[in-house]
RNA sequence: AGGUCUGUAGCUCAGGUGGUUAGAGCGCACGCCUGAUAAGCGUGAGGUCGGCAGUUCAAGUCUGCCCAGACCUACCA
């Protein structure tokens, strides 16, 4: 029933909703935002100011945005959000990554393969349509985010500008040295008759034979020696390493036999036969059962480390060779083989050697690599057969397809020559084509390469990474030092159709570079810029060569993708006027660290001997309530897409912000809601501000800094002590140490203690009275400050409080600065430690009126008196506030008293002592407060004294609170 | 298998250089209020700090090993 006197209180009134509507009200917010141009109204605001740039890494555009590209582009929003508050100038350009085979193999399916059923210049059309549909899909959903950024323009690495740039930032790292040709081992489909790339290559279980082959040594006597056996005896019978593979077919290329540094190898006497093994020690006797040869019919005759026979790096030559089984040398021998040491050995299966064929394997190739032995020929075509050469023409392999008659041949000519020591069926995971399911083979083929060495690349990188880039957190320095330092040369040339070219002409006949090839690159940028990459494809080579065409061939491979992000530095930040380079900022997850920091730094490196990025940030993954990684088989993902059409984009936000993001980001419908309630009560609190700052208009009502209560004054000097920790958690990157801290505000100090206080001031005392306009001053300056605290995070509620808020102001929150009108205040001595200790006095005193109210003797806290028993120091300090002092502990009385260790009850305080009286008097009606004047004015008998003054007088006078 | 990282109450997080009964907010339970009401206030219960050893007078904090998880790389001859 309300009370007659309801009408003369001012109680809280706003339209601002308690409830958020997000899922609905965003995208109107959003639609607003575009149409008055806020982006580019910012850019106009922040004009001639200093800079800070953080680069976008491009996702891929291929697919719906999940959860991991939100928790980026969120996390770059707040950022650039947090510093345009800071007053820089902070552009944002996205950008996508737009070639590659992802969208080729889409592509294919919607049109079939390039060169088949359409040609490749029409292909790329589809693939570049592709792409822009994809575009399109996730911009609306990275918008959606409220991530705020120059949409219109972003940059697509497929624009043909940027193309152009692509090909010139190679045209540059040319020229400083740092490209060679090589060869390196693809996965191969015989099938397909190309290469394929990693997505394109599935494991199956495969049956393949496995075969135990011998190697003799070419000196057995040295050899025995090495293994310190002096045994005449011996000495004539012949020793072989054994190797085990899967791929007799490979045996003709076999260029090495590799065996582990460190790895015991035995040499075996087998009795019966009289000859000797050497094998690994491991594996003796497993190898033994195979060969079907008993206990009694083997001896180990000594052991050796691999290192002891086996050529070491920085070794000028291999200290023993063996005999290839059959493959001829030129004399009547078969050739020699050296038998060199690698780490990629193991002593898991097999023998513990391994047969090393560079041109079919990687690791082969690699280790191959470090001691300069190289193949002569490519022993196998495109199809997957043998090709004919004089050797391979004498073995009668020339033509057989290395997948069964030439496998098969292989075979035949180990048994021939007494090689074979074991022939089995097994069955084991292999590569297949998942286009034909045809099992696939490795093998090598020219490409171009970065390399990390032969103009100091590696070392000039790594100079940056250690010295000039700031690596947040720290152990990313270490991370990527460790994936720098075992990394290979840079493979960057695919045989591809949706990518962008390798613009060099090379010599028909040596494979050298034009010694041109800068100024043709330009040239074929210039094309480029105008056509695309087709402008390369379509290009008569006689069009820049004139009469040199004929002794060059145009080269048709593609740049690999991490090319092209990676010289976005370029193409991007160097290109557009109001980005800078460096950049200030590379934020990624951390696989970014073998990718794009990777790409972009070693590119940049080469161009212009220095780093892209001042400070690289890094993110974690996000993974599902149990710590599990998020995948559609799994069924635990979280997409974004629902949180937003739920929940809202500020909760996702909120949970980004409140989310340690350097480790592992956990997400689940249990975080969500726990994140929403936060929301929810940071939401209230602003609503609850702006309730009660109802008909205050600053121009008119403001109250001057010293003319504040000193409870007023310190809630307004509180708030601008937390902005410079808000400004704090923003510069150093700490947005949970910001939610976590404006979560507190609202729940203590401001919440639980301020606007719980003031409540009474504001209701009950005259509208446009001092008490209630030094009040709504305070909570005005608060709002100020906190409306663009949130701002980063909360980007839609801090603009709907923006749009609440009276007084002159830009048209938008992220147009504005921190705020900085806070008044000067008068020295009071009621300063933040004072009331902090009030605090814990109300504390204290709460604790006892709840034991008041779990004994039914009060209800609500205005239901007592209280009185307080304090020792010197804490009694002055209460006696400070005098009448008032009820107030703050919102009781109908509270009076102070020498301390006195019989009087009330013993409190959490030490020194003080706490009484609590049911009040006797009666409740005045307007105001719940029990007094002893309620009913002295006859004409308001229900009323107390004070809230007569209040409805009738000039007001109550308030000093304190 | 290797490199980097993570593991503190149901949830999200604090806990410089080792030192009293390990903190906060949320959630939960109970209560109050009904003039912030699909709100607000109060009180309270929750932790062998991933595990095991060790160093130390003293370890969440240092060392080693192990377990679980994440990212990256390699391997499956």
């Amino acid at each position: 029933m309300d009370s007659q006197y309801k009408p003369t209180l001012n109680l809280p009134d706003t339209e601002f909703p308690m409830r958020g509507n997000l899922s609905q009200r965003e995208p109107e917010m959003l639609a607003r935002w575009e149409e008055m141009g806020l982006y580019q109204k910012i850019r106009n605001a922040r004009a001639g100011r200093d800079k800070f740039v953080l680069h976008d890494g491009p996702p891929y555009a291929n697919g719906n945005i999940h959860i991991g590209h939100a928790v980026n582009k969120i996390l770059k929003d707040v950022i650039i959000k947090s510093r345009t508050l800071s007053g820089f100038d902070a552009p944002y350009v996205p950008g996508w990554d737009c070639h590659g085979l992802p969208i080729e193999l889409k592509v294919e399916e919607l049109v079939g393969k390039a060169g088949q059923k359409v040609t490749a210049s029409e292909f790329r059309k589809h693939c570049r349509e592709y792409a822009l549909k994809q575009v399109d899909g996730q911009r609306k959903d990275f918008k959606r985010l409220m991530v705020l950024g120059d949409w219109e323009k972003p940059y697509l690495t497929m624009d043909f500008k940027t193309e152009a740039d692509i090909i010139r930032t190679l045209g540059k790292i040319i020229d400083k040295g740092h490209l060679h040709k090589g060869f390196k081992p693809v996965n191969w489909c015989p099938d397909c008759a190309s290469a394929l790339a990693e997505a394109e290559v599935e494991y199956q279980d495969k049956k393949s034979i496995a075969i135990d082959v011998k190697f003799p040594f070419a000196n057995s006597a040295a050899l025995l020696a090495a293994f310190g056996v002096q045994n005449d005896s011996l000495a004539d019978k012949p020793v072989s390493i054994v190797i085990w593979t899967t791929t007799p077919w490979t045996l003709p290329s076999n260029e090495a036999v590799s065996v582990h540094p460190t790895l015991e190898y035995s040499l075996v006497l087998l009795k019966e036969q009289g000859e000797m093994l050497v094998l690994a020690d491991a594996l003796v006797q497993d190898a033994m059962k195979r060969y079907g040869i008993g206990a009694d019919g083997f001896e180990v005759l000594a052991n050796a480390r691999g290192e002891v026979f086996g050529q070491l790096p920085g070794q000028e030559e291999a200290p023993f060779v063996v005999h290839h089984p059959f493959m001829p040398a030129t004399d009547a021998h078969t050739k020699t083989v050296p038998v060199i040491t690698g780490e990629h050995v193991t002593a898991d299966s097999g023998t513990g050697a391994v047969h090393t064929a560079p041109m079919h394997g990687v690791d082969d190739y690699n280790v191959s690599a470090i001691y300069g032995v190289r193949s002569a020929e490519m022993l196998v075509d495109g199809n997957g057969n043998f090709i004919s050469n004089p050797a391979l023409d004498a073995l009668e392999l020339s033509g057989l397809s290395t997948a069964d008659k030439g496998n098969f041949k292989v075979l035949g000519l180990l048994a021939e020559k007494g090689a074979l020591l074991k022939k089995a069926n097994i069955t084991h995971s292999y590569p297949h084509c998942w286009r034909h399911k045809s099992p696939i083979i490795f093998r090598a083929t020219p490409q171009w390469f970065i390399s990390m060495n032969q103009a100091g690349l590696l070392e000039q990188a790594m100079h940056e990474v250690q010295n000039t880039v700031e690596w947040r957190p720290g152990w990313g320095k270490a991370r990527i030092e460790g994936m720098m330092n075992d990394r290979p040369d840079w493979c960057i040339s695919r045989q591809r159709t949706w990518g962008v070219p390798i613009a060099l002409f090379v010599h028909k006949d040596s494979s050298e570079l034009h010694p041109r090839s800068a100024e043709l690159i330009e040239q074929v940028a210039l094309k480029v810029e105008e056509k695309g990459i087709d402008a390369w494809f379509d290009l008569e080579a006689v069009e820049l060569l004139g009469d040199e065409a004929a002794d060059y061939v145009k080269v048709t491979d593609t740049l690999d993708v991490w090319f092209d992000s990676g010289v976005t530095h370029t193409a991007v930040c160097k290109a557009r006027e109001e980005l800078t380079f460096p950049a200030d900022m590379y934020l990624e997850g951390s696989d970014q660290h073998r990718g794009w920091f990777q790409s972009s730094l070693l590119t940049s490196v080469a161009a212009y001997g220095h780093a892209p990025y001042k400070t690289v940030l890094t993110h974690g993954f996000t993974v599902d309530g149990q710590g599990r990684k998020m995948s559609k088989s799994l069924g635990n993902t979280v997409e974004p897409q629902k949180v937003l059409n739920s929940l809202g984009g500020d909760i996702l936000r909120w949970w980004v912000a409140d989310t340690d993001y350097s480790g592992e980001m956990t997400v689940s419908d249990e975080i969500l809601k726990r994140n929403a309630d936060a929301y929810r009560r940071v939401r209230n609190t602003c609503r609850f501000l702006l309730a009660n700052i109802n008909g205050f208009n600053p121009v008119t009502d403001l109250v001057a800094g010293e003319d504040l209560l000193p409870l007023d004054a310190w809630m307004v000097d509180y708030t601008r002590q937390l902005q410079d920790k808000v400004k704090a958690f923003y510069l150093d990157y700490d947005f949970k140490g910001l939610t976590k801290t404006l979560m507190n505000f609202c729940v203590s100090e401001l919440g639980g203690f301020y606007l719980d206080v003031i409540k009474d001031r504001q209701y009950t005392c005259k509208r446009d009275g001092l008490p209630r306009r030094s009040a709504q001053t305070a909570l005005f300056h608060v709002l100020e400050a906190m409306a663009r605290w949130i701002a980063p995070v909360l980007s839609f509620t801090a603009e709907e409080i923006w749009d609440n808020l009276p007084g002159e102001r830009e048209e938008s929150v992220f147009l504005a600065e921190w705020y900085e009108a806070f008044p000067t205040l008068a020295v009071t001595g009621f300063d933040d430690a004072y009331w902090q200790n009030i605090l814990q006095v109300k504390e204290a005193v709460n604790g006892e009126l709840e034991k008041a109210r779990v004994n039914k003797s009060i209800g609500a806290s205005l239901e007592a008196e209280v009185v307080l028993y304090a020792e010197p120091e804490q009694q002055a300090a209460l006696a400070k506030l005098g009448n008032e002092l009820r107030f703050v502990l919102m009781t109908s009385a509270a009076t102070v008293q020498p301390f006195d260790a019989e009087a009330g009850q013993a409190s959490e305080l030490k020194g003080l002592r706490v009484g609590v009286l049911p009040t006797t008097h009666d409740k005045c009606e307007r105001c719940w407060h029990h007094s002893a004047d309620v009913g002295l004015n006859a004409q308001h008998p229900t009323l107390c004294g004070r809230c007569v003054e209040n409805v009738e007088g000039d007001g109550e006078v308030r000093h304190y609170a």
